[in-house]
DNA sequence: CTGAAAGCGCTTACAG
DNA sequence: CTGAAAGCGCTTACAG
């Protein structure tokens, strides 16, 4: 029975249809799961599908229906733990949801450059979800036309989430507050901070949570100084702390930015936690294998993808499942960096 | 002049063409650079683009033309430092030619979960970039049907690269050379090595360095153990050498690895670079400021991307320009992890 | 140099 | 329940 020999090509709506003896709308009936088809003709044509191989194009549909099962992610970043961890959120949710998902780098923060970015995701023809935790995530999701379906991963959403531009965001003013009052329990002073380039918007969540927990306990309120993302700028922040004697307690804006300044204290002959406490925010997965281990704030940020997906699968499409999508709370994690201030404290 | 009251929907090339006094026809030559186009028809044309803000679709060129401009990469895992950085190579080098860049996962190395995702990523209808560096990623090669434009992204190639189906690979061989006779260099009797999956395979280039390298030092041959990726597993496999007080040299498939045996070998109390020494492969940005820091073999993930782009561009198209696309060759990265062997050689 | 026709593989009304 | 028509926005021969 080789009969296996089509024309060229992969199998179209059409041949399925010569092979099954019905036109070639039925087929597109039977593969939309259209009620109205009798048993027995979906019968002959699932037997055909199946005999040909044949797969619908997703470029076929994408045109008739105006709109393509895809979502792609727009980021300034893909490689640093916390993007590259939503993004496989968003990939496993539009996985399950048989969509494609594409990915946009915005290489610049420059106006023209993250317009043109913009633009060429929007061709793509899907859904976008815009992660903006940076200037060009930021400027990126204010560019996006309106009338393209879109969720913005934020840190602090700027108002209440438009209905028709929803957004998604971890708990980060309590998740800076917890980490805040952690340290300050431990007996310190007060908390300096070693910000991400997130933290530099006046709204920051982070910032805000850090100044609660400060002014509650009337602890002074140094200014954050910036860190970048890497390890290189938090080794280079550590480094402006480390000569002041005052500074006992340094929370970091990730644990890159914490391992940097880890490193930086260690180089000044600074012992951690013996005189100084560290602690950080995401717990990357080498946080806990540190020396000294790393006392973070855990962010659901894979939890976050999915709710982002979600969110516009639901936008996307009517019949949608209303999936619920919880992003879990940000979750203190004490380790060995963060402990009583002293000078010689060490056990 | 506010003429700008289009239909609805973005404009199409039937727009330009009534806008500018021409046939659709024409238009499609304009903005595919068609030589035979009179320069002032031409003129009016773009003036009808600009004007409108014309974007052609990328959805019905496909459709068309029977291709699309997307590269789909292919990989086991996103966060990961060697993968995310061949993903963003890929992305740089596709966004600098204009192509969509679509990313699926591998979850699973299940056969017929393996062939769905290629599946999927073939329906998309562009190239692939297939990152075969373990069990799902070779299966996932070998599964991509004949016909479709893939390059394979991988540790060793297995046999030399067929015109229709090219590799790209980093020269591990070397790279584990080079860094055992670091190692052996400084007065070691030999140099234990905690794998990365894809050093299972019976072929791999490391193991062969390794292997090379302890033949010529007339050193003994101990098997490697196995780590897995993340600094979990190389926390474990540490734990187990730690054990062995023979053990004074220890060479990590990853960054992440090390990290990990760094951390058992601290518990274990056995100082490094003191007692033991280690290394790793690939000088993850964080590297250099773990304490110790981390000897290292700096492997050009971006470089592999790129170069893997420009091969799948030029299967794709027969006008894309043959860039170079240099991998940089593995570069040994002396740190603080390594140094002489000896019970209290600590400075 | 430019226009009219057919087709890429589907879907969405419209008939019957 | 099923088929014939028109159209999604382009490109690729074919004419002129």
């Amino acid at each position: 029975m080789e009969v296996t020999g089509h024309t060229r090509g992969p199998a179209s709506i059409r041949d399925v249809a010569a092979a099954a003896g019905v036109s070639y709308q039925t087929v597109s009936r039977v593969i939309n799961a259209h009620p109205s088809v009798r048993p027995a003709t979906r019968a002959r044509v699932l037997a055909a599908v199946e005999e040909l191989g044949f797969r619908r194009s997703a470029t076929a549909l994408a045109l008739a229906r105006g709109r393509s099962r895809t979502v792609t992610v727009l980021t300034a970043d893909t490689t640093h733990y916390g993007y590259a961890s939503i993004l496989r959120g968003v990939e496993e949710a539009a996985r399950a949801a048989a969509y494609s998902v594409g990915v946009g780098v915005l290489e610049s923060a420059d106006e023209a450059a993250v317009a043109a970015e913009v633009r060429r995701a929007a061709d793509v023809g899907g859904g976008l979800v815009v992660i903006a935790y940076d200037p060009a995530g930021v400027r990126a999701l204010e560019a996006v036309p309106a009338g393209l379906p879109v969720v913005g991963v934020v840190e602090t959403p700027a108002s209440p989430p438009a209905d028709d531009r929803p957004w998604v965001w971890t708990d980060d003013r309590e998740a800076a507050y917890r980490a805040t009052r952690h340290l300050l329990s431990l007996g310190h002073e007060t908390v300096h901070y070693v910000a991400i380039p997130s933290d530099t918007r006046p709204a920051s969540a982070r910032i805000a949570g850090r100044r609660q927990a400060l002014t509650e306990a009337d602890a002074p309120q140094p200014p954050p100084v910036q860190g970048g993302w890497g390890p290189a700028g938090g080794y280079a922040a550590g480094l402006k702390l480390a000569g002041d004697p005052s500074v006992t307690a340094i929370l970091c804006g990730n644990d890159d930015l914490a391992l940097g300044v880890l490193r930086a204290l260690h180089e000044a002959g600074r012992p951690v936690p013996g005189e100084v406490s560290v602690a950080g925010f995401d717990d990357a997965p080498h946080s806990a294998y540190l020396t000294p281990s790393l006392t973070t704030v855990r962010l659901d940020f894979t939890g976050l993808g999915r709710a982002a997906f979600a969110l516009l699968h639901g936008a996307l499409e009517e019949s949608a499942p209303i999936t619920p999508h919880p992003v879990s709370a940000p979750e203190l994690v004490v380790r060995e960096s963060s402990g009583r201030p002293g000078p010689t404290d060490g056990g």
